[in-house]
DNA sequence: TATAACTCCTGAAGGC
DNA sequence: TGCCTTCAGGAGTTAT
């Protein structure tokens, strides 16, 4: 499933193949693709025409920035964005739900085989550098949808101490909050999986029942999880997730607690446990990330 | 206002 | 072989 890594090896992918291209035609095959997207399918005609400034990227969300105006992304559970190079074809595919022309020959496939990921045309809006503190002198510009977005770990302006506080606010569990992408984004269940078995925290937790101490364990962790998971490439399980060239990644050989249950946990050898967990799997160690505090 | 539950969707896998 | 059920899960919407 594409999370902040995945997302990021693509936006690298797309800003070293596309930047400065001119958009010739957008062409949409599927409605859920641009059912979030304004004037609909008609609405991407605006981008004609127009060159790709930038492409950035917030947690799991990506835009092309286009002279001001955001084609923004979102691959979902199994979207991928497919660049064919000038006179390399880019032929149809049972999955293909949008095409971006370029004037230069080249070609964006978008391609989403459970229809949860969209493309979507916005305007940009200004957002405190310091979001979600919203205390800052300075702002960015960020697509109106991804506005409510808390910064991911990997964002260098990240606080983790002001996460660990905000997060201390809450009263839910901790797995929860960490999906919860107005919190911080980035994350999803597989290295929330990941990220819980390392600092040794129960994904049921109460946030408000933890330590700081184990809070900022929990935020160094997870940031380091997504470090070594972007230098492997990401995480690919089938062909769901590829990269840009339709590659995939090397990190599920290192996974140690998503999708691993019933099998002997590393560290100590007992089975480690799959529960559902918000309409999700949630995989954690019973001995290692015990649901009672020892503290 | 904060939190939890529901919903969308497709295709693989397993059971019968 | 074919049908049915279950499972996977990001994020917006709706309910509490």
């Amino acid at each position: 499933m594409p999370e902040l890594p995945e997302v990021e090896v693509v936006r690298a992918g797309l800003e070293r193949l596309t930047l400065g291209a001119t958009v010739t035609e957008i062409t949409t095959f599927h409605p859920r693709a641009v059912r979030r997207s304004e004037g609909g399918p008609e609405g991407l005609t605006a981008f004609s025409g127009r060159s790709i400034d930038s492409v950035a990227r917030r947690g799991k969300f990506l835009w092309f920035d286009m002279d001001g105006m955001a084609l923004n992304v979102h691959l979902g559970m199994s979207g991928q964005l497919l660049v064919s190079r000038p006179g390399v074809p880019a032929p149809d595919h049972p999955h293909l739900r949008a095409r971006i022309d370029f004037a230069d020959g080249t070609v964006i496939r978008f391609l989403d085989q459970r229809t949860f990921g969209y493309l979507q045309r916005s305007s940009l809006t200004e957002v405190p550098d310091d979001f979600p503190a919203g205390q800052g002198t300075t702002s960015r510009l960020i697509p109106v949808p991804v506005a409510h977005i808390a910064r991911d770990l990997l964002d260098p302006g990240c606080d983790l101490v002001a996460l660990s506080k905000r997060t201390r606010t809450k009263r839910t569990e901790i797995k929860r909050a960490m999906l919860d992408q107005t919190l911080v984004s980035g994350l999803g269940n597989i290295y929330c999986d990941e990220a819980l078995y390392r600092a040794r925290i129960n994904p049921r937790r109460k946030t408000n029942g933890l330590s700081y101490a184990q809070l900022d364990e929990l935020w160094h962790q997870s940031r380091e999880v997504l470090r070594e998971a972007l230098l492997a490439g990401g995480t690919s399980f089938d062909s769901l997730y590829v990269n840009v060239n339709g590659s995939s990644g090397y990190f599920s050989r290192s996974l140690n607690a998503y999708g691993q249950g019933g099998k002997p946990c590393g560290r100590c050898g007992a089975i480690m446990r799959k529960i559902q967990f918000m309409n999700r799997s949630s995989t954690y160690c019973p001995i290692c990330q015990p649901f009672a505090s020892r503290t």
